[in-house]
DNA sequence: ACGGATCAGACA
DNA sequence: TTGTCTGAT
């Protein structure tokens, strides 16, 4: 459920960068062949043609969407170029993409605070930059990054197509404008020159939304695809909200949104505004019923966050169908490919950004044959995480192993996964520098304490794994992989109370570890 | 009999 | 805190 946020008194300058069908682009870049072609990226191809996540703008003229199926799009679009996402362990492999959109992340976090909101979207809060430009060099002269926020969507600004520009320009720098206006005309032409960079830079376009806050700035980004940006005035949100589609506000793409449409016959943002605040928070509870009341108003005092990086790392696959997983042996032999990609994917978090992750989940959905409309689903567990291919291995299994109990307590005979997945989280910067803070001890085996190396390099080689083992020290009783059987209780909420009450220390902002 | 693979956040 | 649920891309 949404939550409103206290709103700062000062305005802010916030944009939301989005790049334009970004996996497309990404393989664009790598085969110049396919420039300027009808192009889209396929995830697996033998069914139908395989689905489609990301369609250029050249196939998307010829009808071609999202959510079409390879085959399809063939149909729609004869001379479409389909390229498939890179397979390794049989299963879709996205680090091509999510490299591609480090890449950009980097550029996009110069000019302030900057959240990685996605693989391929951020949010930028300008305010700093913006009113620093206004005091050293307010919008005036036609230089070349001006005359590409010249290029800006102004909503609500009106627009004779001839002199459309023209008048873009003229409301950028505007003597008269309000202070927050001002604000905005800076934060467009610092998005127009980091969106320059990111061409330059990338080869990749990208379109931008720039407004007073996060919603505002989302729900424009898009509005204007692609290599565009578009800003929001203050003057211009009552109109904009009031016929703008419940649905298509974040947050209200799904039961929310249908249940303001069918409950309260809300069709449009601008309806929620002949409800009291009180009336909201009787349908929806104090929380949901405030954010709804603020939203309307295009209040959201959410924050930007200063993050570049994920919180956290998952890796699944599904089993449609006929390939659905009918016993152990299919599992784990998934459940291993699962886990070698997981734990390469934390092992470069820690090499390259120090980053540790604490806690391994394990994901699940199930059918049960042979009973009607069995739609109990499978249990997510999760443990403290060891790192090593072998050990995450074993611990994902152990994992699968009682959710599959708890599963099948009922009762049932046959059983077949749908899905599953690995995901590491609760990831912690290793305070760097001064040592002194981290206390590392060395496992029950040895006795003597020990650093990590000074040289700051982690040994990436898996098989060096076994050499450097790192686990929360609150994973005390850390292993399910040591005793024959594992009970599930041990995975129980209950045991990690205790020990957090042992060790109060261990909720300090960043963990203590242990090194087996 | 799922668009698929990932992510984030709120709630109990 | 774990697990569930919602929502987004």
């Amino acid at each position: 459920m949404p939550v409103a946020r206290p709103e700062p008194q000062e305005p802010r300058v916030i944009a939301h960068v989005d790049m334009d069908c970004f996996y497309a682009q990404v393989e664009q870049r790598r085969n110049p062949a396919l420039r300027g072609q009808p192009t889209a990226v396929v995830q697996y191809n033998d069914w139908k043609g395989g689905g489609l996540i990301a369609v250029s703008y050249e196939a998307r003229a010829f009808g071609v969407k999202r959510s079409m199926r390879g085959d399809e799009a063939k149909r729609v679009c004869p001379g479409i170029n389909l390229v498939q996402v890179p397979v390794a362990r049989g299963k879709a492999d996205l680090s091509l993409y999510r490299s591609a959109g480090s890449e950009v992340v980097t550029i996009l976090a110069s000019k302030g605070k900057c959240e990685r909101a996605s693989i391929d979207e951020v949010y930028l809060d300008l305010t700093d930059a913006a009113k620093d430009m206004l005091l050293q060099a307010p919008p005036n002269s036609p230089d070349e990054i001006f005359m590409e926020a010249a290029k800006s969507n102004i909503l609500g600004l009106p627009s004779n197509a001839s002199e459309k520009e023209k008048n873009v320009r003229t409301w950028l720098c505007r003597v008269d404008a309000e202070y927050e206006d001002k604000l905005l005309a800076c934060g467009a032409i610092i998005v127009a020159q980091l969106r320059g960079r990111v061409l330059e830079e990338t080869q990749f376009t990208c379109s931008a939304g720039i407004a007073h806050n996060k919603m505002l700035a989302k729900l424009v980004s898009g509005m204007h695809k692609p290599a565009q940006q578009t800003v929001v005035p203050s003057s211009s949100v009552q109109d904009f909200l009031a016929s703008l589609p419940v649905k298509k506000m974040k947050q209200l793409g799904g039961k929310l949104g249908s249940s303001l449409q069918d409950d309260l016959g809300v069709e449009t943002i601008g309806d929620l505004l002949s409800f009291t605040e009180d009336k909201l928070q009787e349908q929806y509870g104090v929380n949901t019923g405030t954010w709804l009341w603020k939203i309307a108003r295009g209040i959201s005092g959410e924050e930007v966050e200063d993050r570049l990086l994920p919180k956290s790392h998952g890796c699944g696959k599904t089993f449609p169908g006929p390939k659905a997983l009918k016993n152990s042996t299919y599992v784990k032999g998934w459940l291993d490919q699962l886990c070698e990609e997981l734990s390469e994917r934390i092992q470069s978090d820690l090499n390259q950004n120090k980053r540790i992750a604490q806690t391994l989940t394990l994901h699940a959905r199930a059918s049960k044959e042979n009973e009607r409309d069995s739609v109990k689903k499978f249990p997510s567990k999760s443990c403290p995480l060891r790192y090593g291919i072998g050990k995450i291995q074993d611990d994902a299994m152990k994992l699968f192993e009682s959710g599959l109990h708890e599963f099948l307590e009922s009762q049932s005979t046959g059983w077949s996964i749908t899905s599953l997945s690995v995901t590491a989280s609760k990831i912690f910067d290793i305070p760097s520098g001064t040592s002194s803070i981290l206390r590392y001890i060395k496992g029950p085996s040895s006795a003597a304490s020990l650093d990590l190396p000074a040289s700051s390099s982690v040994p990436e080689d898996p098989s060096l794994d076994n050499h450097l083992n790192v686990t929360p020290i609150h994973g005390e009783q850390c292993e399910p992989s040591t005793s024959e059987k594992v009970d599930a209780k041990r995975y129980s909420a209950n045991e990690g109370k205790k020990i957090s009450k042992k060790l109060p220390e261990v909720k300090a902002s960043h963990p203590r570890f242990l090194i087996l």
